[in-house]
DNA sequence: GTACTTAGTTACCTGGAGGTGACCATGACA
DNA sequence: TGTCATGGTCACCTCCAGGTAACTAAGTAC
């Protein structure tokens, strides 16, 4: 984990990445890349279209959130050579496939959320007295 | 999203957070907390257990994440009044339980970690030919 | 000729995640 | 007397995710 930057490199290219599991996490657990393929579930949408669906990111992360979900393979992107120029996103059956067991997760958020709030009400209480 | 902190803090304590599944995300999907609900998850540990165990996280880290676990519930602290100290982290029923649906996007990152990097490895090929 | 549109890119700035090393109190042991 | 172990905390530093604002190229409408 602690490592200098040749062995790094090594290990990336030998295994690109050592743990599958953090490796997903880190590009899924940002800010905005769980947003983006939820907003994608119902099907294509465009670059502007996104950005007005998802609202309040800026217009550089989503381009750069799009481009790592593409070149992880989440998501597809067309460009039609017009102008002014069009690009479609699209999940692609690897983010169809993802989103399966991310939905469990979704559940289980949705389900129990009351109760970490709770939780950390009774914490915040503690402390206070 | 964008709002200044009185408007945050209000929200906060109305519905702790707007979204359960971006506010469990922001918790889990730091460098440390999966790692460490794993860890607890054969049994009971110390603190200098975890540490050694997890390997390369820092102490300061190690107390923050667990302090934090703690307080949403995932994790239970028992202080033993010994000298030295002693004492002991254990998984919360909410802890167990949360790793059931964590445990399918595990099993799914392992079964297709292999796809994702391969879609990498071609991205990187296109942009450098 | 001027403004609007689309899909970005670029430079610059900030906050927070995370690391490092020193420090604390207490008792056991040599 | 000093050293070790435990479970932390504190001050300080660095790096990067993410935001903002300005800019681009080409066509269309006024």
């Amino acid at each position: 984990m602690t490592s200098t930057n040749s062995v790094e490199t090594q290990a990336q290219t030998q295994f690109d990445h050592p743990c599958p599991v953090r490796d997903v996490l880190d590009r899924i657990g940002d800010q905005w890349s769980l947003l983006i393929l939820t907003a994608l579930t119902p099907g294509t949408l465009r670059f502007n279209e996104l950005h007005r669906e998802i609202g309040d990111i800026s217009r550089q992360m989503l381009s750069r959130t799009l481009k790592r979900l593409e070149q992880d393979g989440f998501i597809e992107r067309k460009l039609y050579a017009e102008v002014p120029p069009k690009v479609e996103y699209t999940l692609s059956p690897l983010g169809h496939s993802f989103l399966v067991p991310m939905q469990a997760l979704i559940e289980w958020a949705d389900a129990n959320h009351v109760q970490i709030c709770q939780s950390r009400r009774q914490h915040r209480a503690q402390n206070e007295e």
